[in-house]
RNA sequence: CGCGGGGUAGAGCAGUGGCAGCUCGUCGGGCUCAUAACCCGGAGGUCCCAGGUUCGAGUCCUGGCCCCGCUACCA
């Protein structure tokens, strides 16, 4: 019985390029789970977006004096052209700035104020005259009240720790430039007072297989602290507007909007897929398929899985599952359908941070290694490799080049690699291109020694092993896993020395090579979800017609907001996968495709290179 | 100040009260099918410190030291 998994990953912000940090923080074990889901059979719908909308977006359009439409669509394509050529395979990946995104949005916003969650306030807040906006409040910095610190936000004293009100800042300076003043705002607050004893049971409930990083930072900050009332809307010209009469000027803010796109993804997905082209999205003859978002919403049996880095942990263990369980049955209004609740998360594997060379990346400086950038030099297996093996799961990594290069060759090339290549290439060399068939041609199994079996025993096994690893989201342990596996078929090899026994006793030779390449071909499964690039080529070199994995595209939506591109995600030749997640059944005499080396030894000279690029 | 995570071989990590393990590196040996790749063996540990519980503590308890992070638009 196939599951229902949705792979939800956090939404990039449309002002800065994605790095190593951010890939291996979300988007790369994001991926990793998915590609695992599809291959065992289960329904996947993987999903994301660019976080178009806030002052940081405008502020930046601004600067650059160009329309604020076009300076989030700039970064968006970047990140589209990423995913690509990164394997990423999002089913969707669209952005907040949608004409659904926006129903959707204002829907739950709604759905919270009809249950009573919502209440206004006033408030003061600093307004740059010259900008005609209200700033954000880490855009004013002066000097703190309670301990003299020249360099405090407006919100926050770095120096002392306190949290500041803003109206009473010393000095207040804009970060942007231009005077400030006070004004006077209302806005709309979200009472999370009354849904703590929620989100406490919500996490209680997730307690057992929640990483512990993940709970200490929302379980156990909530019951230290408790849940406060948090503002939901700001004075915002590039937004969503505020679904209600007599609010003209303000927006959804950006915390409370952009994590409604795991919904509003999942119901564009659905949109999209009634039909291949836009039109479908308006299409009611494509009804059916537009109610598919709800296998993965309104299912209790539905796992839904949170790809985050750890600053964005409280938003989505405490914050998403008060937004979910606050609007209720009443978010479906929408539809003008039966109101049934909405899914809550499954798991929330928040991973740590991603150091370079020892620092803190940061982008302003260049210390950081860009995702497009890394690309254009190196296969995007080998990265995803490095990314897998240094992934920051329990505390933060470290990327350095000198190990990126030691791990590329000594264990992807040396270890994998290796073994795929000299034993397709020896089987190449000496049956003519074909799994060895013992005289039967290939119509009896082959004779296989006890030794044979108990290596296929050993490597099949790790459809479990690795597989546990992968559902408790242990990614490096999983990876780790089925390397050591790889490892194992490198010592049978050394014990059969098929390279002797060929010179003596050619049936011995056939049925250790035949043994390595079914150990490979399901080995090449195991790796595939870590390395699908380099797997689907070996899955050729196996002569196999039908790829492990379907294909990415981008397309362009047209709604009443204008235009905006996808990426996207589908089978090719076929409407349903095949459940790949088994052992190999590899027939003897089967025909193979030529083989060749899968991965790239890296020279050590590109490790003093790649070091000073770094910070210029 | 508060809260959270961490400290185990040169590096990175796992470890469920019962002989301290894994990957890489390093040293020595073997092999020649393979991208000089592969295989075998060795060396390398005050498990941050102090105290406690226990027949027995890396693991549980108490106190301390150090590193990282969160505190609300810095992934």
């Amino acid at each position: 019985m196939p599951e229902n998994i949705l792979i939800a990953i956090a939404w990039p912000y449309a002002n800065a390029e994605i790095h190593v940090g951010n890939i291996t923080g979300s988007h790369l074990p994001g991926d990793i789970v998915a590609r695992y889901h599809r291959l065992k059979g289960n329904n996947v719908l993987m999903v994301s977006g660019t976080d178009s909308h806030g002052t940081p977006v405008t502020l930046a359009a601004d600067k650059e004096g160009k329309a604020v439409e076009g300076v989030y669509k700039e970064y968006h394509y970047g990140f589209l052209d990423l995913f690509q050529e990164l394997g990423i395979s999002y089913d969707l990946f669209t952005t907040t700035h949608t004409e659904n995104h926006f129903k959707v949005a204002q829907s739950m916003f709604l759905a919270l104020k009809k249950n009573g969650f919502l209440f206004t306030q006033k408030s003061m807040q600093w307004y740059s005259p010259n900008a005609k906006k209200f700033l954000p409040d880490r855009y004013v910095e002066g000097t703190c009240y309670i301990c003299g610190y020249e360099g405090a936000r407006s919100d926050q004293c770095d120096n002392c720790g306190n949290v500041l009100e803003p109206e009473k800042l010393l000095e207040p300076r804009s970060k942007t430039g231009g005077a400030l003043e006070l004004r006077e705002t209302e806005h709309f607050y979200l009472d999370l007072s009354k849904l703590e004893p929620d989100v406490k049971n919500f996490l209680k409930e997730r307690a057992a297989h929640m990483r512990d990083t993940v709970l200490g930072e929302s379980l156990g900050k909530i019951e230290a602290e408790g849940l406060k009332p948090r503002p939901i809307t700001r004075d915002l010209d590039w937004g969503i507007p505020v679904p209600v009469a007599g609010w003209d000027g303000k927006c959804l803010y950006v915390w409370f909007e952009a994590v409604i796109g795991y919904l509003s993804a999942a119901i564009e997905w659905a949109a999209l897929s009634g039909g291949s082209s836009s039109e479908a999205y308006r299409d009611p003859q494509s009804k059916r398929q537009k109610e598919a978002w709800r296998e993965w919403w309104v299912n209790p049996a539905a796992r839904q899985f949170y790809f985050i880095g750890k600053d964005n942990i409280f938003f989505h263990t405490s914050l998403w599952p008060a937004q979910l369980m606050g609007a209720g049955s009443a978010f479906m209004a929408i539809f003008a359908s039966e109101e049934v609740p909405l899914s809550l998360p499954y798991d929330v594997p928040a991973n740590q941070f991603m150091n370079l060379e020892g620092q803190k990346i940061s982008g302003s400086r260049n210390w950081a290694i860009w995702g497009r950038d890394a690309l254009t030099r190196y296969d995007p297996d080998a990265l995803r490799y490095y990314l897998t093996v240094n992934m920051p799961e329990n505390r933060d990594s470290d990327w350095d080049w000198a190990e990126f290069v030691a791990r590329n060759n000594n264990e992807l090339v040396a270890t994998w690699g290796n073994l795929a290549n000299r034993v397709l290439a020896f089987c190449d060399k000496n049956w003519d291109g074909y799994v060895p068939d013992f005289g039967t041609g290939g119509a009896e199994p082959p004779p296989l020694r006890p030794s044979d079996l108990s290596l296929l025993a050993v490597i099949e096994a790790g459809f479990q092993s690795v597989g546990r690893e992968l559902d408790a989201v242990h990614l490096r342990a999983a990876l780790q896993e089925a390397m050591r596996l790889a490892s194992e078929v490198n010592k049978y090899l050394d014990t059969c020395a098929p390279w002797f026994e060929i010179k003596t006793d050619k049936d011995a030779a056939a049925l250790t090579i035949y043994t390595a390449l079914k150990a490979i071909d399901s080995l090449k499964v195991m790796f595939a979800s870590f390395l699908p690039f380099t797997s689907e080529r070996l899955h050729g070199f196996f002569g196999y017609e039908s790829p492990l994995f379907g294909e990415q595209y981008t397309e362009t939506v047209k709604d009443s907001l204008g235009e905006h591109k996808v990426l996207r995600y589908r089978e090719v030749g076929r409407t349903v996968s095949p459940t790949y997640w088994k052992p190999s059944e590899l027939q003897p005499g089967k025909k193979l495709n030529q083989p060749g080396p899968l991965f790239k030894k890296l020279e050590d000279t590109i490790v003093e290179e790649e070091r000073a690029r770094l910070g210029k």
